[in-house]
DNA sequence: TTGAAAGCGCTAACAT
DNA sequence: ATGTTAGCGCTTTCAA
């Protein structure tokens, strides 16, 4: 292949400077001689290599978006919304999908700082709940901004979009206690995961304001797996003082609730009330009507995006953290009600 | 940040070939030396300039993925299988989202032939159901392996790995019939599309091969969104000489059809069997065991990987078109089955 | 308005 | 076993 800027210039007649000129729109170009140039590079139908502009000009309009599993529509739909606000900017997007596997991840940072990505957006994997420490110093030793998206560290300082557990889940208890329930059981992930934390404390603190005491039996923890919240709620339907309400707080653990219910012949939510913490939208379409709070998968992905772009024009500011908390939303569609009556 | 080859070699008093060789394990090292210069690099927490690298080079060790539609889990299954691969070949991808729309497909085309990419995987957008002849002849300009995955693209001759429609049509048809049923209905996708065209095939193949006559009012259309199928189903539910099972041939379609079965007290399978095509995780999990031609996105991704590294090995049998065809599965879970005796 | 020349960080003959 | 040199394709002073 390769024409280069070179082939452009000596069939024009020019020198290669002239060419990028036109090529950037920098400096004076008569236009007459613009014009050659222009039509020489539709005639050999040359492209410019960005390799040697970055080589050159040390800058790759290039980013790294890391994330642990890339087919489940969540991470799919921040993705999308990065990839909509880098379009917008010409900026290219280097893809690493790690599987939920550290190793990986340590893999995907060392190829992308050899590729001199300009800024990396990242949702930490869930496979342990705090970074370690080469992890850490890794994605410190970077020297590009990187911004933390979903991440539930607490102990380091980079910027990010975060999410309201706290709020979510006290939304969503709240929501169901005004539907009338009292006994509120909740389905949680991982028991030290600071998702788990926040959301259980969300949970506690709608209970608390409606002096609802709080019974440790109703509180279970899953894996964030359908599997680990089928079993739980076979459970929570086998207890003596059974609740009316659950509270399941991942997507994938409530297709386990549900397929419980199924199993069982419990109806929603004429049997059994339940709300979701981020949405399938399988189950909603085929007409369950269940209720979620929904993560903002799309915005957290503009909003990581943008917040980048920002670092990446005020260079001076890059020590400055900055943090944007976004607000999880609570889409009500009847399976969160009270109907009363249930079991003794 | 910068710290180059130069500073290595300085550093370790030795000159930037003998960096380059420790690098890349070429040529020959003394072990002290080499063991000088790895220790220089560790204290100085150098990452070599991939960027550097290729333009020297001439190799990028970079390919391209196109897909219209991050957010749907198939798509997210084929980048999983294309990135497996990718990581066991220290290969980067650079991702372009282009939501079904062209025009983003130029222009990723473009952004994509910048960065020099050593090859380019694409499925193809569905927005038209046959290229065009600015996108046709981008690509084939590109200059560099193109491979389709899952094009339903007749016209052209690029490599690609294919799924054969007709096959997984004729499947669930023929578990349909073979379950007990005669009047089975279909509903498919955009008419003129290829994949449409393929499914009809495979559809009256298998009604044929039993003999059972084909009836125009059996066939309706959609275009791959749930809503379509809703309408279609609830068509279906009205006839006369009802149906008792219908072949829903996309995953978001067969959504609007278990809505309209819902909203009319239908039960599957003892109202009303159905067979999709390419699968649904969650209704699954939560217990509805519907049936599914299973589409291989994983393994498509995979194949559509391992064909392009082929490709890019060697380069003299560039011109040489391969296609492999890899065919549904067909997963029964008992939506397919006959009860028999339905209405009239 | 244009061009010459140096340089970005690396690799690859070719010498030694 | 190691070093010298040129060059990959572009941008960017600096001069003209």
């Amino acid at each position: 292949m390769a024409v280069t800027i070179k082939d452009i210039a000596r069939k024009a007649g020019v020198s290669r400077t002239t060419v990028s000129r036109v090529l950037n729109d920098s400096g004076y170009v008569k236009d007459e001689t613009r014009q050659k140039v222009l039509k020489v590079i539709k005639e050999l139908n040359y492209t410019p290599s960005a390799i040697a502009r970055s080589l050159s000009t040390n800058k790759t309009n290039t980013i790294g978006v890391i994330v642990p599993e890339i087919n489940n529509p969540f991470f799919g739909e921040i993705i999308k919304g990065v990839s909509q606000v880098a379009d917008e900017h010409d900026l290219n997007i280097i893809l690493c999908n790690t599987d939920d596997n550290r190793e990986k991840e340590l893999k995907a940072l060392k190829l992308l700082k050899e590729q001199r990505i300009q800024g990396i957006i990242i949702t930490p994997t869930y496979a342990e709940d705090q970074f370690n420490s080469e992890y850490l110093s890794t994605l410190e030793n970077l020297g590009i901004p990187v911004i933390l998206l979903d991440g539930h560290v607490k102990y380091t300082d980079f910027s990010g979009i975060f999410i309201d557990h706290v709020k979510g889940a006290y939304d969503a208890t709240k929501a169901l206690i005004e539907a009338g329930h009292k006994k509120i059981a909740i389905i949680n992930g991982r028991k030290n995961y600071k998702i788990t934390i926040d959301r259980l404390k969300g949970y506690k603190k709608a209970l608390d304001e409606y002096n609802i005491a709080i019974k440790d039996k109703y509180i279970s923890y899953g894996d964030f797996e359908y599997k680990s919240a089928y079993k739980a709620t076979k459970q929570i339907l086998k207890m003596d003082d059974r609740p009316t309400a659950v509270f399941v707080t991942s997507n994938m653990m409530i297709l386990g609730s549900i397929r419980a219910f199924y199993e069982e012949n419990i109806n929603i939510p004429q049997d059994m009330a339940i709300i979701g913490f981020d949405k399938i939208d399988a189950i909603n379409i085929i007409g369950m009507n269940i209720s979620f709070v929904i993560g903002p998968s799309i915005e957290m992905g503009k909003a990581g995006m943008k917040m980048l772009i920002d670092n990446l024009d005020n260079k001076k500011s890059r020590e400055e953290i900055k943090r944007i908390t976004l607000f999880p939303e609570l889409v009500l569609k009847g399976s969160e009600k009270f109907i009363g009556n249930k079991c003794e």
